[in-house]
DNA sequence: CTAAGCACACTATACTATAGAGTGCTAAAA
DNA sequence: TTTTAGCACTCTATAGTATAGTGTGCTTAG
């Protein structure tokens, strides 16, 4: 059978009617669209090789059609018309990206904020790190008595600091002998390194101001820990529950659970090789909770060699056009901004994921 | 009318029962508990009396009793047991506690999951920063040709730090001098006080490394800004969606929306002058939203003139024995923690609430 | 090839009947 | 005087039934 442009367009319209909806479209309904010159009946013919075409499916016999996983995806790829942006809504996205942001995964949770914000969906946002960052260098400054600021930089332009305080009374010189030992010994070196045996070495040469070491190593290694794993921020989970399809609390919570876990993980390595904006439809999805649930990712350069990634989550049904737009108009602005020199730099940030 | 003994444990089995089923109490379930001596006619009465009181409610005339917010309040605040930390609950919550955590804002975020984890229910954990913190000393790094970190040490003990990349070339000796510029004009300033006036008057007499101060000025506000707010996190709001009176969509929607707004914005006021454990219950709380809905807050010391406080919200009918046990001894395994040497110090951070 | 008409299928809704749980009251027992 | 047993009554939740409405598929006519 073939898909003739009068199959395409009774498609479009079946899936758009049942985007705005959430019910099952009929052949009436398409019928009276004001750009259709058919009747019902007509479209029920269409509709009826549609179904065995596998593009459309039937909840029960009576009732209208809604489309299957291809018959998205078809829509998705080839029917769907550009949503154009209104001035308006890139304003304010624009601006709601200018803000200051420190660091990464402060970035990251407002990210996720803005977008879940501008699609009326759960968001998510996610910044890898570039793996094997390393300590470029160690500064110690002494800050009062007993108190010493130490300042580690990374090779991937991070700055991290911790405050330390402790009764041994350490001078400027000896805190320079400490740094200078610092920066020969532990830089350059992965966080698996950072051995009891490399203490004791760095220890033994560190002359008086030794019993920082310790507090530096440890603190050390867990940032460099910490720079290994991404950077993900979850947003407006709630907003998942305005949509009717979740109308169910146990499926909705069962979805956010899950977009709390698996998704988060496994995105990164769906969007591998993948550029512009990606639509996951339902079933095609990874996890098995999801399978009425699609996802809309893009990607964005964050520069330094990081990369970033936000989406969004909800029905199938979504309203494809609008969340691509304004997802791949986000990517592209931020791209845009972190591609400004004074947004370049983004000192340390690292966050933790349980629960 | 008097409140008997017997009124009270009548009143008492009622309130836990309904706790525990979350369905209105009947006599004779009451009267068929295990140390209950008297039938269910003599309960009958008992409720009646009870009712009348005002300690009891009936949804309908042919339904069981359920607590009234009055009684919730005579079981919290008399009746309730005090419920024992199994010695497992304790050494859980201990070792999580004792993870490695770097900056004020990370931290709550992972109390407040772990507090989540605890009690099954959505939880806030609140940091009030120390008002009026002002810039204690400025410290510039030369970190390679054209970067420069800037390190920003606070009266509160706090250390923020910065990458700044100009095309500028500054040497050390540029960089002494207007550090020392900074450090003589810039610290002890409210962030209001950094003015536009203030800006000219610091380059002209920066020295080479002039086109620096702009970058740094508006850093610095930042910081001091994000100082003055308190730091919150909410966690596991999801839970709320197991409870059976959050069935419907619509009610949690509204309840976990207040959460993420008034709640947190007005619990500290509420707590202003209290001690210990707090439980607001349901038509007692500030905001209408959360008329059916209880609150149990606790406070815990941060050091250096921060407060912290933990809580969690409910349905009224939530196990304050156990909600309040678990949060009281976090509260305290907190404070603990904090008083060690080695968590004294916790390097910058900060949030952002929007929505 | 398109449209009109009609019988049939199925769901959602309202309505009804019924079982079950719980109460309040009265009267008897302790 | 207090407690308990018994019983009529109330109210809800549940299942079952009837009905209106929507939509389909097929047949037939334009």
């Amino acid at each position: 059978m073939e898909l003739t442009e009068r199959k395409k367009r009774v498609l479009r319209s079946i899936v758009e009617l049942y985007i705005s909806t959430a019910e099952p479209v009929g052949s009436k309904a398409v019928a009276e669209l004001p750009d259709m010159k058919y009747s019902s009946a007509t479209i029920r013919n269409e509709m009826a090789e549609l179904t065995t075409m596998g593009y459309l499916e039937q909840p029960h016999t009576s009732a209208g059609r809604i489309p299957s996983a291809a018959g998205y995806r078809l829509y998705v790829d080839e029917l769907m018309a550009g949503y154009r942006l209104s001035m308006d809504e890139a304003h304010s996205i624009n601006e709601a990206i200018e803000a200051k942001m420190q660091r990464v995964d402060e970035m990251m949770e407002r990210v996720a904020k803005l977008v879940s914000q501008a699609t009326d969906l759960p968001a998510i946002s996610v910044a890898s790190r570039q793996r094997g960052a390393t300590v470029k260098r160690f500064e110690l400054i002494l800050a009062g008595q007993g108190t010493v600021i130490l300042v580690v930089m990374l090779t991937n332009e991070e700055v991290v600091n911790k405050l330390i305080k402790l009764p041994v009374l350490a001078g400027e010189s000896e805190l320079k002998i400490l740094s200078a030992v610092l920066n020969a010994t532990m830089t350059g070196l992965a966080p698996e390194e950072f051995t009891p045996e490399l203490l004791e070495r760095v220890m033994s040469s560190a002359g008086e101001a030794a019993s920082l070491v310790p507090v530096i190593m440890e603190f050390t290694t867990e940032v460099l820990r910490k720079q290994g794993s991404a950077n993900m921020a979850v947003a407006g989970q709630l907003r998942l529950l305005g949509q009717p399809e979740y109308r169910d609390v146990d499926k909705a919570q069962r979805v956010l659970t899950t977009l709390d876990e698996e998704t988060l993980a496994n995105l990164p390595a769906v969007m591998q090789n993948q550029s512009g904006t990606k639509v996951i439809v339902g079933p095609e999805n990874v996890s098995q909770e999801l399978k009425d649930t699609s996802v809309v990712i893009t990607k964005f350069d964050i520069g330094d060699g990081m990369q970033g990634m936000i989406g969004v989550v909800g029905p199938t049904r979504m309203d494809y056009a609008k969340v691509t737009a304004r997802l791949s108009y986000f990517a592209e602005s931020l791209s845009k901004m972190f591609a400004k020199p004074e947004h370049t730099e983004l000192p340390a940030g690292k966050t933790e994921e349980e629960e």
